[in-house]
RNA sequence: GCUGGAGUAGCGAAGUGGACAAACGCAACAGACUGUAAAUCUGUCGUUCGAAAGGACUCCGAAGGUUCGAAUCCUUCUCCCAGCA
């Protein structure tokens, strides 16, 4: 009974994917993504699904809250894509929950869980303890501390708990959401007892980088065919939904800047330098992300997908990895 | 050519005699982050020395002037926009 998935993380326009899927021919494998954005329904596009011509099972994993399924790429199966609607405030809590259920549904059935994706957090909530994650949002109480100050919320904090307050450091004492939060778990837990039941996986991590100029160049050609592919009609059929453009989904990056564009608040070549500056911005976020969460233990090893012997050693160290002879 | 408006840091934009190296927003850079993470939050952001406190230098289109003191007032020049010719 082995319990082992490989990971594949980093930054943005990397080639996660193509990563992933030529792993998973190669071991028998299926993929699960890690991308908070890419599990919404609609956005494919703008969030480099390339799912267009690709068939969507739905599959019964038992969740009450989410019908799940995958699309298959090329014999592959591809996991935790078209979860919710835009409208829906997906988070990593929910995600944490459904990736076990499909990382043990694809172990049942003797094949090797990819989880791939540049969500961070998502792939931290797979592999790291994060036991608070499992506590549930208090809606009510969301809603009614979302009125305050940041100081009120400071206070309310050191009057729920005191040691978590000093705890944080000062961004985070200032961070509105992450003082609610906070408050949010310190009162569920005067409550509640703590229960947490979670796989432990042995994994491997690749986390995959370019080189910044590489890095930049592949981003802007990937906005190009975007644009190509159609992305304004994307956001066309999200708008004449009528999904809010401040909501979570849509923050995603593009989406906002193609609006005021079809709005005329702006013109095409800014819309299209805002989108790329927003995704600059990300892909050097990821990396200082990645940087700091995935500790370099043996576990965890880095490659420029650009270098072409990266993919000869991937493929030994996974090898190794799932204990398969070289080949 | 005349009349009116305007020129402020990478961009946008406040400031209209002293508390101005100059609000604020964007961008940039550095960072934090255990249920919104493509989110949210923090710091830096004229140059320079310093770990910091702080110091030095340059600065609000250009040049000159008034004043103890000028981004702010005056003169000339220059560039831009609008109206009239």
């Amino acid at each position: 009974m082995d319990n082992k998935i490989i990971i594949i993380g980093g930054q943005t326009a990397t080639g996660k994917t193509d990563l992933a899927i030529k792993i998973a021919k190669e071991f028998n494998g299926e993929i699960i993504s890690a991308d908070s954005r890419q599990v919404y329904i609609g956005m494919d596009i703008g969030t480099g699904k390339d799912v267009k011509n690709l068939e969507f099972t739905m599959y019964n994993v038992q969740n009450k809250n989410f019908q799940i399924g995958y699309y298959t790429a090329d014999g592959i199966k591809i996991w935790l894509y078209d979860v919710v609607k835009p409208n829906y405030q997906f988070s990593v809590g929910e995600y944490q929950d459904l990736a076990n259920r499909v990382i043990g549904d694809i172990i049942s059935r003797d094949k090797i869980p990819i989880v791939a994706g540049g969500t961070g957090l998502y792939l931290r909530s797979l592999i790291d303890s994060l036991s608070d994650i499992t506590i549930p949002p208090d809606e009510k109480l969301r809603k009614s501390l979302s009125q305050l100050k940041v100081s009120k919320l400071q206070k309310q904090l050191q009057g729920t708990d005191r040691h978590k307050f000093f705890r944080l450091n000062n961004s985070d004492r200032n961070n509105p959401r992450r003082l609610i939060r906070a408050i949010e778990i310190s009162l569920w837990k005067k409550t509640n007892s703590k229960i947490i039941k979670k796989p432990v996986y042995d994994y491997c991590a690749i986390i995959l980088v370019n080189k910044e100029k590489t890095l930049e160049e592949k981003i802007s050609q990937r906005i190009q065919k975007r644009l190509r592919e159609g992305m304004e009609k994307e956001v066309r059929f999200l708008q004449k939904k009528g999904y809010d453009f401040n909501s979570p989904a849509l923050s995603a990056t593009g989406y906002q800047e193609i609006k005021d564009y079809l709005e005329r608040k702006i013109d095409k070549d800014e819309a299209i330098d805002r989108w790329l500056k927003q995704e600059f911005g990300y892909a050097k976020k990821q990396l200082v992300w990645f940087k700091k969460f995935l500790p370099s233990t043996k576990k965890i090893f880095w490659f420029d997908s650009q270098d072409h012997h990266s993919y000869t050693k991937i493929r030994n160290l996974l090898c190794h990895f799932l204990k398969k002879p070289l080949s």
